[in-house]
DNA sequence: CATGAATGAGTGTTCATTCAT
DNA sequence: CATGAATGAACACTCATTCAT
C-alpha cells in the first residue's frame, strides 16, 4: 500500500445534493453542455469554436446554450473554473491523507498528473488560452483559482517550516517553479503524439527529485 | 569582466547581406510590418488585432500587408520566428564565448531573461497565443524552431558529458524544465504589474541554483 | 351642472354578459394579459417587448399567452381594437346625453382628451406604433375601428346639417383634421415632460375655437 | 404669375461645393446607400428592413454599408435628418420670396404639401417610426430638427405680430396644429391608395382657410 | 389548462482578403 | 508597387413559437 492509493475514488465535482428536481434537471443541462463545450474548445480553439458547434455536439439547439450560459466568455470560464474546482477537491482529499510535508508534495505532483492526464482536453485548452484576456481577468477575481494558489502554496510553506525545502526563496516563486516542472512534463507527454499508458509513479518520483534535488551530478 | 559582458552587442538579427536593392526594399518593408505587428498583437492579441491596425501602425494601406505576408497567420508566424531567430543568434553568439559548459548554461539563462526582458510585448504574445494551432504546427516544421531547440539540447549533453548535470535524464526533457523554470520567473516578473529595473545576473544565480540543486534544505 | 358629467362613469369596457364560467374566465385571462401587454409594450415598445416579458408581467407562462392569443401581432392588435371600443363605448354614452351638435362635439373632445390624458401608456404605443403595418391593414378590415371612425363623422355631418359646421368640406377630411388637433395637444402634453394636472375643459374649449373659427386674428 | 412659382427649383440639398474627388465619391456613396435605405424602410418598415435589404438594393455587398454609416440606427437616423434638412431648404428659399405672413405661411402649405408628395416614401417612415426612440432622443438633439422647428415657429410669430393669427396662443401649439392639419391632408391622400395628381394650390387655399378660420359656418 | 424548456431561423456587425485604379 | 474601397462569409446572440409533461 502506497500513499497514492490510500483509499477510493472520491468524486471529482463536488456532487450537488438536495437540489429539487428542477435545480438537478438544470445542473445535468449544464454538465452536458460544457462537457460538450470542452470538447469542442480543444479541438478547435476558443475562437474558431462556435456556439452552434458546441449545441450540436451536445445535441441540443444553439439557443439552448443561452438558457444556461450568459455568453460564449462565460460558458468557457465555467469550464476553467470546474475543472480548478475538480482539481483543488482532488488534491485537497488525496494530499489530507498524508501527514508528512515530503509526502504531500508528493501527492500533489501524482495527482496534478493524474488529473491532467485524465482531462486532457482541459489541459490544452488551458494552455491554449490560459491567458486569454477576459479569463485571465476573471480567473484574476476567481475565488476558486485563488484558494488553489493558496493550497499549493500552503503545501510549500508546510515543507519550509519542516525543513523539506530551504528557506529563503519565495513561496509564490517556489509554486510555480513546481507546477511549471509538472506542467512541462505534461506537455511532454503530450506532444509525444500518440497517447500511451504513463508511468504516473515514476514521475512523481523524478520531478520530486528534480525539484529537491535539481540537476546537478551527485 | 564577467561572463555576461564579454564583447560587444551583435544585432538581433542576421542581417541580409549581398541582396540587391530590390530584396534590401522588401526586407526593409516586411520588417516595418513586422515590428508595427509585433506592437499590435501585443496590444490587442492575435485575434482582436486587424489588419487595418497594423497596416495603420506601419502607416501603409491595408492592400500593402498582403504583398509581403500571405495572410494574417503568415504575419503572426514570421513574427515569432523572427523573435526566435533573434534569440537563437544572441545566444549563439554568447554561449560560444564561454568556454565551460557550466558558464554557457547560466549564459543561456542569463541572455534569455535578458531577450524576454527586452522583448516584453513579444514575451506576452508568446505566452498567450503560443500554441495556436496553425502556429504550433508551422513552428514544428520550422528549421528555425529546431535550431533553438537543438541548441539547447547541445548545451545540456555537453554540461551532462561534463559530469555538471547527471545523466539518466531525458535531454530533451531536461531542457523542458530549465526553459519552464526560466519562464516561470519571467512571468512572474511580468505579472508583478510596474516594470522595474530587474536583476538580471540574481536572478541567473536563484535559476541555475534551482536547476542544479533544487529546493531542498541543504 | 353642465356637460361634462351628465351622469355617472359607464364602464369603458362592454362587459361581457350572458357568458358561461369557462367564457368569463377565459375572458377574464385575456384581459390580464392584455393589461400587462399593454404595460410592457408602452414602456418598450412593440419590437423591444417580448412575449416572456409579458407573462412575467401578467405572472403567467409564456406558452399561456398562446393559449389566448394566436401570436403577437394578434394580441398587440387586440390592444389596440380593446381601447378603440373603450373609446367608442365612452363617446357613445356621453355624447348621447347631449342634445346639441355642437354640444355633442365638445363632449366629444372632451372625452377624448380624457381618455387620451387616462391612457397615456396607450396612446403612447399607439403613436409610435400606429401605422405598423399588420395592424395598419388589420385595423381597416377592423369593424370596431370603422365605427369609430362613422361615428366620428356622424357627429361632424350633424353639425354641418345642424348650420354649425359648413358644408362643402368632406366630411372624411373634417374628422381627421378634429382629430388631428386633439391629437396635437395631446401630443404637446406629453412631450412636456413631467405628468400634470391638466385643464381638461379648458382645453376643449380652446380646441372648439380653434376648430370652429381658426386662428385668424378677430 | 404666382407665389407658388416665383423662380426656378432650388436643389433640395445644399450642394456641396470644393470637395475633393475623394469627398464627393463619399457623398456620393452615402447618398446611394440613402436612396436604398429610404426604399426599403418605407417598404417594410425600420426593424423588418435588413442591412443586407438595403446593400442589395443598393447593389453593393453588406459590408459596405458599414464603411459609410456607423449602424443601422445612424443610417436611418441620416435618412431623416437629411430630409429635414431639405424640407427645411426648401422653406427656407421659397418663403423668403414672399413680404406678407399671409403669404409666408400659404407657401409653408403649399411646399410642405409638396415636400411630402414628392417624397411619399420618407413621409410614410417618418409616420411610422417618427417616434422610435432612439430617433425621437437623436432628433432632440439635432440641430436641423431644431432649426426646422423654430423656422415654423418664427412664420407664426411673424403673423402674429402682422395681426394676421390672433397672439394670446402659445406659439409652439399653432405650428403643432398647422402642422397636423397639413399631415392630416397628407395622411388622407395617402391612404386614398391609388396615388394620383393631387391639386396642392387648391388644398393649400383649403387649408389656409381650415386653419385661419375654422369649419364654422360662415 | 398551464407550464417553461427547447427550438432554430434570423440579423446586425466584423474583418480578412481582393482588385481596380 | 501601393492603395483602400469593396467584398461577403461567418458568428454571437435573440426571441417568437412549440410541445412534452
Amino acid at each position: 500500500m502506497n500513499i497514492y492509493s490510500l483509499n477510493p475514488e472520491i468524486t471529482e465535482e463536488s456532487a450537488p445534493v438536495l437540489l429539487n428536481r428542477k435545480e438537478r434537471h438544470r445542473l445535468l443541462r449544464k454538465s452536458e453542455i460544457i462537457r460538450a463545450a470542452e470538447h469542442v474548445f480543444a479541438l478547435k480553439g476558443f475562437h474558431k469554436a462556435t456556439i452552434q458547434d458546441i449545441a450540436h455536439q451536445a445535441q441540443y439547439a444553439t439557443g439552448t446554450v443561452y438558457l444556461y450560459f450568459e455568453d460564449k466568455d462565460s460558458l468557457y470560464f465555467s469550464i476553467v473554473e470546474e475543472k480548478i474546482r475538480g482539481l483543488l477537491s482532488i488534491l485537497r482529499s488525496k494530499v489530507t491523507q498524508v501527514n508528512s510535508p515530503r509526502g504531500k508534495i508528493e501527492v500533489f505532483i501524482y495527482e496534478s498528473l493524474r488529473f491532467f492526464e485524465k482531462n486532457q482536453d482541459f489541459f490544452r485548452i488551458f494552455v491554449q488560452e490560459e491567458n486569454r484576456w477576459l479569463v485571465k481577468s476573471r480567473l484574476a477575481k476567481s475565488a476558486i483559482a485563488q484558494k488553489r494558489k493558496d493550497f499549493s502554496m500552503e503545501l510549500i510553506k508546510e515543507a519550509q517550516a519542516a525543513g523539506v525545502i530551504r528557506k529563503g526563496l519565495e513561496v509564490r516563486q517556489i509554486c510555480e517553479i513546481l507546477e511549471s516542472i509538472i506542467t512541462s512534463f505534461i506537455f511532454n507527454w503530450w506532444q509525444e503524439g500518440a497517447p500511451q499508458a504513463r508511468d504516473l509513479k515514476g514521475t512523481t518520483e523524478i520531478i520530486m527529485d528534480l525539484f529537491l534535488s535539481g540537476t546537478k551530478k551527485r
